[in-house]
DNA sequence: TGTACATCAGTGAACGCGCGTTCACTGATGTAC
DNA sequence: TGTACATCAGTGAACGCGCGTTCACTGATGTAC
């Protein structure tokens, strides 16, 4: 790579850094001007074309940045819990908190742009849920129980999981910092949902044919 | 009511009418102007101070307004429930899905700016939920496995069935129109899920002690 | 009931401001010889 | 290696536009007598 292009990464990152920054600080990156952005960077306004055509390129950017590190985390995660044979619920939350907590700008980029913001950051965001859910799925079929069940099955399963998890990295985000009590808390019913759900799925097909509504 | 008054009430609800058409057709509440809001009504842009203080304040009386609608819904079918002593999963989501399809506008504002938008806007949503997972945690407890449980339990399982409807409200929201067969697949889901969480609370306290970790 | 005054929802002009985007530019870096 | 030209990331002025908010106003409705 040159000095020049080098150079040029620099500071699409910094255009990059300077968007989440303020995403996180102010009102969601849908009310996010060009012209902050650049100013946050260090830059003239106009640098701002010679890396992204607007701010929607920009935001798709980060969704993809966001969940590039999300996905290597789950790989390894994957590589571990292979190799041991075991899935400890409450060691893969404290886990996953913690990635949070250290991307707790991008993740708090996601969760924030999930719903709101423009309409292609939101479908980008879709897509990338999607997938989680599917890498999930075939995760789960390392567990025989889950490998008796159908396929519609197994992708209900993991998009309760993901929908909770996720659910839970949001509430997290929201706390004021330094609540960490309040924190344990939110932990602690996450891992108990869980729990709950896995119990759920050890007897789901078994009472399928006349399931619980009467419970 | 006075002639003046009743006028006054009229466009105040032209303006909250307006707010939530361009809320839906754009994105979302954030990215909302308070002269584009008085252009939708038919007003001048300085009508709108005598009705409210900024966008900020309209924003909460239509967080106030939906959820107003959806406490009445709730309150009407426990009415039903409990006279009919009964609980049918599929009915419920029916009529659920009714009701969010019936108060779409509203509906989408909610779970847009749920974790979107102004500060002020999703604490006020974040305070809603919390109420609907208490009504809901009370309600529970008409059935005799629920009641044995603690209530930190029993509001950790009215948390997970909130997240999941709020969340196929989202998803059917998201739906282009006409998808009636996509439409289906995330109501039958969201039933599975929903038998799944059942399935999990029935058994719960019993394996307590040592959960399903291994699973 | 009729009159004289008070209230106040909605008007319309005006303001200063930050926005996205255009354009011609500069000067450091890259490249061909 | 040295030179002459090409590339192109970043600059700075300029534009037209919609924004939130102010202010003095108008005229229909309300109220006191």
């Amino acid at each position: 790579m040159t000095v020049r292009e080098e150079r040029k990464q620099q500071t699409r990152q910094a255009l990059l850094e300077a968007a989440l920054t303020l995403a996180k600080a102010g009102g969601g990156f849908a009310s996010l001007s060009l012209r902050e952005v650049t100013r946050e960077a260090g830059l003239v306004p106009t640098a701002f074309y010679r890396h992204f055509r607007g701010m929607d390129e920009l935001g798709l950017a980060l969704v993809d940045d966001a969940c590039l590190t999300l996905r290597r985390l789950l790989r390894d995660a994957r590589m571990h819990s292979l190799g041991a044979f075991k899935f400890a619920i409450r060691d893969s939350i404290k886990v996953y908190l913690g990635f949070v907590r250290h991307h707790a700008v991008a993740f708090e980029f996601i969760t924030r742009e999930r719903s709101g913001g423009s309409t292609v950051v939101r479908e980008a965001i879709a897509r990338e849920i999607r997938y989680f859910v599917n890498e999930l799925a075939a995760d789960m079929r390392v567990f025989p129980v889950v490998r008796e069940l159908s396929s519609d099955d197994i992708e209900m399963i993991a998009d309760l999981v993901v929908t909770t998890v996720a659910n839970l990295a949001q509430d997290v985000l929201a706390l004021p910092p330094g609540q960490s009590r309040l924190e344990q808390d939110l932990e602690n019913r996450a891992i108990k949902q869980l729990r709950l759900i896995f119990l759920g799925t050890s007897l789901w097909r078994s009472q399928a044919a006349r399931p619980a509504e009467s419970s």
